[in-house]
DNA sequence: CTGTATCCTCGAGGATACTG
DNA sequence: CAGTATCCTCGAGGATACAG
């Protein structure tokens, strides 16, 4: 199956496409951690989506994920090599956000509900 | 009118969100361009897509708008000062981006229109 | 606990016609 | 040439129930 862009930046867009993989992949920075927490950790996101939003991720090799065979079941998921580069490359995303909003948005009128400097 | 965010990524991924910016921005990074020209450059887009992405677009600071006033009318698109700093930092994402696809896509299953390196 | 299967809503985006 | 106004489609994403 043959993919289409129409530059090179629309690539990682689409990879990061769903309304929270960059929420999934920010969580998964700081290690590894299994479903359960990842919907909790997640808040608001669907048994559905969350499910989807990996499967996506783990096929594009960003995410891979572990199976524990036990009762009851554990899955682990976890950033791949390319999930930790790109999650490094974000960081520039992230410093450049950090000025746009100082100059645009001075004053709280843009809130994060992460206080850690995240993605 | 307050806005929320989960992380400081994700204001960017908003910015580029609709489905032609990331490829309205690539054209302007080439130097300021008129409606009819980005139309034409811009393959596929609508009359009124173009029009709404580049509101938004000027909008949330990234791209300003000239008007001439003359018969017949004449408007010129044009990177501001955040538009071209983002779309520096998108060049790291490019960066990324050939070696992703360069490992995880050889052989051609993954197809730029561009041939410039573009965004 | 993890994942699948359905059904449904809603808005982004396309097509077309029209104004200045 | 540049932009607005309508109408319509279609699929991403939400809610819920169920399975292993």
């Amino acid at each position: 199956m043959k993919k289409e862009f129409n530059n090179r930046c629309e690539v990682v867009l689409n990879l990061l496409s769903g309304k929270w993989k960059a929420h999934i992949l920010y969580f998964l920075t700081k290690g590894p951690a299994r479903t359960s927490e990842l919907k909790r950790l997640v808040t608001g996101i669907s048994q559905k989506m969350l499910t989807e939003q990996l499967k996506e991720l783990e096929r594009d090799g960003l995410v891979a994920r572990k199976v524990f065979n036990q009762i009851p079941p554990k899955v682990e998921y976890s950033l791949t090599e390319h999930g930790s580069s790109l999650t490094k490359v974000l960081g520039e995303i992230v410093e450049w956000t950090e000025n746009y909003v100082e100059q645009r948005h001075p004053d709280g009128e843009v809130v994060f509900h992460d206080n850690d400097d995240g993605l």
